[in-house]
DNA sequence: ACCTGAACACCGTTCAAGT
DNA sequence: ACCTGAACACCGTTCAAGT
């Protein structure tokens, strides 16, 4: 075997945190999380696994920066329609935009870190919702809410929905239907609405699920920002 | 050192799943998930690490089983009040019941398995949801989006917040004044909003934030179920 | 300043072999 | 049926040593 060296033809490149983090999204992309070690990084950079520590000063952080790249080349949606319709726009694309590259949920969710890159982001939406009419702490809190929700959401879309189609050895769709077929043999006198929503409750139509959970996030922020007339 | 062995003095309890749950639960708490490993909750139970795959098929598959003994022991609140305040509190006592135990939230989040104790709070969730006149897909709908909230809230919450911390170089309040004083270094031209809300931004008061968003999400399904009047 | 070799203390998992 | 020993193919990280 002895893939180890001579992978990169190139290597005249000079180790730098971007170069590490160009690599680590190609080996993520390419094998997926749990194959993301320092050693294929450094394999893919055509270098030795300690030689990484000189950039580096541990997994966690190269894992910091590669959070903060996978978010780089997200596209704001266009300034245009009410905040409700822009916030919309801005939820739904970054979904997809985490949606299409490998795992990338699983290193973006439960990490706060303040990248260059999502300082932008950031700082983009806090002035759509100021200029909206959102308080100062509202739009922050209404900016953290918006991504915890994206980020967490796409965590369980990304994920196997059991060990066994993580192994391989059963397909999604087979993984619902063995989810369908035992809520619905659930005893219906301890659990009358599982059997009633078995359909429901395992055919995951996530499109619908993140619209519902938006939607409802939407209107909350609606009722604050205006509040219904008659409540004043 | 050799410590492997003869660490549980009396091995005589069978080797069953509900045993190795209990070794992991055991060892999540003293060590953490990064310390989870298939040798240590081996180690617990004075056997090797092999023989656990006699009952279990890999190590997703015990973290699946441990997810659900997480959630085993949750509350539901009491059954008083309006479907709001009874979300509200469900919901709190839920964030409550993850953050009272290490990783847990690490464990939960992401991981879709209907194992039997959160079918029991499924179906209590459902059946309230139901009685307070949610038509059943919406019911469903909002069950997930609740759930989904709530973890990958406690995701954010209970994740150290940079590699510093992680690595116990740095105490919580020394990064997050960092993080403050990052924002407002910035330059003021193009990020006004970050500078502006610096403090906003880095302190997390995670109180706070969890009811904004939770406050949101209940005004939301509130306009879901009872439309605001002069919309019909 | 930057990279390597060798090593340490681990991993998850398989599989023949034991009882 | 259930557990062990030994092994395989890996990990993250440290550190002296090289250049």
């Amino acid at each position: 075997m002895r893939t180890d060296r001579a992978k990169a033809p190139g290597q005249q490149p000079p180790l730098t945190q971007e170069a590490l983090v160009g690599a680590a999204l190609l080996v993520l992309e390419r094998d997926g999380l749990d194959a993301l070690s320092m050693r294929r990084v450094a394999a893919e950079l055509g270098v030795q696994a300690p030689s990484l520590y000189w950039h580096v000063r541990n997994k966690e952080q190269l894992l910091d920066l590669l959070a903060d790249a996978l978010v780089a080349d997200a596209v704001p949606p266009p300034r245009e329609g009410g905040w409700r319709e822009q916030l919309r726009a801005y939820c739904h694309l970054h979904r997809r935009h985490l949606l299409g590259k490998r795992d990338a949920a699983r290193v973006v969710a439960g990490r706060f870190n303040l990248g260059p890159s999502l300082l932008v982001i950031l700082e983009d939406q806090l002035d759509r919702l100021r200029e909206a009419g959102f308080p100062a702490a509202e739009a922050a809190l209404t900016s953290y809410l918006l991504g915890n929700y994206v980020a967490g959401f796409v965590l369980q879309e990304q994920s196997p929905l059991s060990a066994a189609e993580a192994v391989g050895q059963a397909t999604r769709t087979e993984v619902v239907n063995a989810a369908r077929d035992h809520l619905q043999q659930l005893p219906a006198d301890r659990f009358p609405n599982l059997v009633a929503l078995a359909a429901e409750l395992s055919e995951p139509d996530m499109e619908d699920r993140f619209a519902f959970g938006l939607e409802r996030i939407l209107d909350g922020l609606a009722t604050l920002l205006e509040p219904a007339p008659g409540t004043r």
